[in-house]
RNA sequence: CGGGCUGUAGCGCAGGGGCUAGCGCGCUCGGUUCGGGACCGAGAGGUCGGCGGUUCAAAUCCGCCCAGCCCGACCA
């Protein structure tokens, strides 16, 4: 045993670092609070990503790419956003050896570049909709970070879109909060609530704020992506305006949205396990590795046997074969499943004999010994029966851990045990949200579609007035 | 940014004013092994987180700084 995994009983903390670290998703930089994504992290967030930009292509959108610095001046043009950034933000000051007259601001979200842009870009009602993406970097200076789940510089992708009506803009901005639901739950398998924020948790600058919420093994939850109506909020602080078929000229209505890196974080929180990372097929950057078993006599015949094996399925799967002569069987099972594989393919002299192959699933460590000529077909259908099956545990969990409350007491004992996601009628008010924060530090994480139809003739937990919303209150990362 | 803990070989740790800084794992070479984290032998690898101070002498004592973890404040 070189390598340990604390248990997540143990310390759920030092579980979540020591799989990042052990394996090689990403390692701390010598500047606080970054990070360098390693090759086997990385490669999650490329399938993530050429998984999202398709849906994002599918669904009209066209990448773009807007400068990294902005003109300190530009953030300052919308209040609320001016407000929300001022303290994360990194500035600028000198360049080329000199001071700068006005300094420059590294990005921590573009809207306001990208309205300036826009400005010049849009002039009829013929230009809209302006539905464009972009993946970048962006930095916020954060005083206290996770490995992917909050680190100063990070990667993430964001749509800004410009419309001709709210509807539009609003209709765009629940079709994207849509499509996150739709790649959270059936490309990571993590199951997410979805609705839209308080105006406590809701986006500088926006008019109203939904998001992804999805619940973590410690049964904290973890935002997992946001959607924003903006309004004319940035339209007015660029002056953008379109003139319409009419021949009036009109501000124009936005949305903005965006996922980062955290999802790797979410990914990892949501299935893995003590003995290391779990990841779900779609997004295994490896799908299956083939761990031949030989001793000197059988080396040549089982590599031959298991090569021959790899150059079959490589077509279809995404697979490696561990041909290492230095480290034993039981070594490199610890240590592909310490990574995550979905299946593992042993193969050994006794299968060798009898035609066989034994094919492990990592999320159950079932072992399923196969005839080699049926092997190809059962990977096949452990794909996609784990998969299924990641996703289906997480629901469970998150079904688990999710009651309805309706008395204070109620919420207090909840949040002073295991927690989980607490689904409370509220009055709406601020300072009742503020309240159970201040008293349990948990959040309205979100108010779910319906949720006001649903708290109809019901008391506020905390305040005891008439309900409004019915909140999901949730201690988060 | 406040409180606590930590920083010695790639990783985990021991040492705690004095001569050549150790141990386990890992790494390199040779050999034997190989169906759940194998073994033998020989090696390589260190400005003791950084800077400054005290001292005849600092990994060790003092100060400042940097980084990490936990708690808090803050945080689309």
């Amino acid at each position: 045993m070189s390598k340990k995994i604390t248990s997540r009983q143990e310390n759920y903390s030092d579980w979540y670092i020591d799989i990042v670290l052990q394996a090689e998703l990403a390692d701390y930089s010598p500047v606080k609070g970054c990070m360098v994504i390693r090759p086997r992290g990385y490669a999650l967030w490329e399938l993530m990503q050429r998984a999202l930009d398709d849906m994002f292509k599918e669904t009209g959108h066209q990448n773009a790419y807007f400068p990294l610095l902005i003109p300190e001046s530009f953030i300052q043009k919308e209040a609320e956003h001016v407000e929300g950034f001022a303290p994360e933000l990194a500035v600028v000051t000198h360049g080329g050896g000199e001071k700068l007259e006005e300094p420059l601001v590294i990005r921590p979200t573009s809207e306001t570049i990208i309205w300036s842009m826009y400005k010049k870009w849009i002039q009829s009602y013929r230009d809209l909709p302006l539905l464009i993406n972009q993946w970048a970097n962006v930095l916020r200076w954060e005083k206290r970070t996770r490995l992917f789940l909050r680190t100063t510089e990070f990667l993430w992708q964001e749509g800004h879109t410009a419309h001709a009506d709210a509807d539009e803009a609003r209709e765009e901005t629940l079709r994207m909060l849509g499509v996150y639901k739709t790649f959270a739950e059936e490309f990571m398998a993590m199951p997410v609530l979805t609705g839209k924020k308080s105006d406590a948790e809701k986006f500088a600058g926006a008019v109203e704020t939904y998001a992804i919420e999805a619940l973590m093994q410690d049964r904290k939850a973890l935002q997992a992506g946001t959607s924003h109506f903006l309004g004319q909020n940035f339209a007015k602080a660029f002056d953008v305006t379109y003139q319409t078929a009419a021949g009036e000229l009109e501000y124009v209505w936005a949305s903005s949205w965006g996922v980062s890196t955290r999802l790797v974080g979410a990914l990892i929180m949501t299935h893995s396990d003590d003995r290391g990372l779990v990841l779900p097929p779609k997004l295994a950057p490896t799908q299956v590795v083939v761990v031949p078993i030989f001793k000197n006599e059988t080396k040549a015949s089982v590599l031959d046997y298991a090569g021959s094996f790899y150059d079959e399925i490589r077509s279809e799967f995404r697979c490696l074969i561990d041909k290492d002569e230095n480290n034993s069987p039981g070594w490199k099972f610890a240590e592909w499943e310490m990574r995550g594989v979905p299946v593992r393919v042993e193969i050994g002299p006794r299968d060798m004999e009898n035609g066989k192959v034994m094919v492990v699933r990592r999320d159950t460590g079932e072992k399923i010994l196969s005839d080699r000529g049926e092997a190809q077909e059962l990977i096949r259908t452990l794909i996609t029966d784990i998969q299924q099956s990641l996703f289906d545990r997480a629901k469970a969990f998150q079904e688990e851990n999710t009651k309805e409350i309706s008395s204070y007491s109620e919420l207090l004992e909840f949040f002073a045990g295991d927690g989980g996601f607490a689904v409370v009628p509220w009055d709406g008010e601020p300072e009742s949200e503020a309240k159970v924060k201040a008293e349990t530090k948990a959040t309205i994480r979100v108010l779910p579609e319906g949720n006001e139809e649903a708290a109809q003739g019901r008391l506020c937990a905390i305040s005891g007035k008439a309900a409004q919303h019915m909140a999901v209150f949730a201690k988060s990362y």
